[in-house]
DNA sequence: CTTTTTGCAAATGATTTGCATTAAC
DNA sequence: GTTAATGCAAATCATTTGCAAAAAG
């Protein structure tokens, strides 16, 4: 079996000579077993059920150190707010022009062109993922 | 020689039975005429240098209403928070880690295989375009 | 004239910051 | 013991809202 989210950031931590806290695994568990991606305050409102006292300034700092350290994804949505992503694997994005919900696609698209072009015009690609804007199933029947 | 965006507002207002006032002519004209994307922000500077007195929530209202009629495309940044692209044609996004900036790519690509998964899931989609992410030519320098 | 649009000032809401206290190591 | 991490309260910043005055049709 693969690794838990927890055991994965203490190495990182350890690592690079930070400290692992009880805050950080607490919140680390929790964005990866929320469905789907996560705003800071739903991860504080569902950290606060387990480990009450964690402060909302901890969760925003902590979800910036576990995209630092590649652990979680930050995606900014349509509406300005941030979401992130515990999924790390290649993979695309439904955005709904309605209620604005992000949901993961896995499917195979060849971005050479693009990530040439990029080059071509001096630009160090990290990524290439796909935004598909459109209307979501549930927004589709409401 | 294609209209100019002034002519095209103007025309899109009026069968929506809205008003034409110097305020959204000189916004859509301002956005046109700026390099690249602009916040809200920068359009509002840019604007007050040739008709001072506009406001700054009027400046937002109408680039909503640009982006509803469709003359522009409203685009979250990574930073949270927005800017409008006058181009409306199909085409990519490179966008700088370090910067933030978001610049333009033309390039041909294949998203069929998205599209697909996206209307298997029971999502509509409007557009797909690439977002890729990484270091623009200037940060890689600096 | 009637109704929409504007400008102003104030409100909002997500995210960040300063700083004293607490807890990892 | 040292130094980094936390919690709290206050600050910030982009964006939105309420409402009276101005202007488009």
């Amino acid at each position: 079996m693969s690794e838990t989210a927890e055991a994965v950031l203490s190495r990182a931590l350890r690592e690079r000579g930070q400290r692992v806290t009880p805050q950080r695994l607490g919140i680390a568990r929790v964005l990866h077993e929320l469905p789907g991606h996560a705003t800071a305050e739903v991860v504080h409102a569902e950290l606060t059920e387990r480990i009450p006292g964690v402060s909302l300034p901890t969760v925003y700092a902590t979800l910036e150190l576990l995209d630092e350290l590649g652990l979680v994804k930050r995606l900014a949505t349509e509406g300005g707010t941030v979401v992130y992503d515990p999924r790390t694997h290649d993979h695309h994005h439904l955005v709904c022009r309605r209620c604005g919900s992000i949901r993961d696609v896995d499917a195979q698209v060849d971005r050479q062109a693009v990530l040439d072009a990029a080059a071509a015009s001096g630009f160090i690609p990290d990524d290439a993922q796909v935004v598909v804007r459109g209307l979501c199933a549930d927004c589709r029947n409401a």
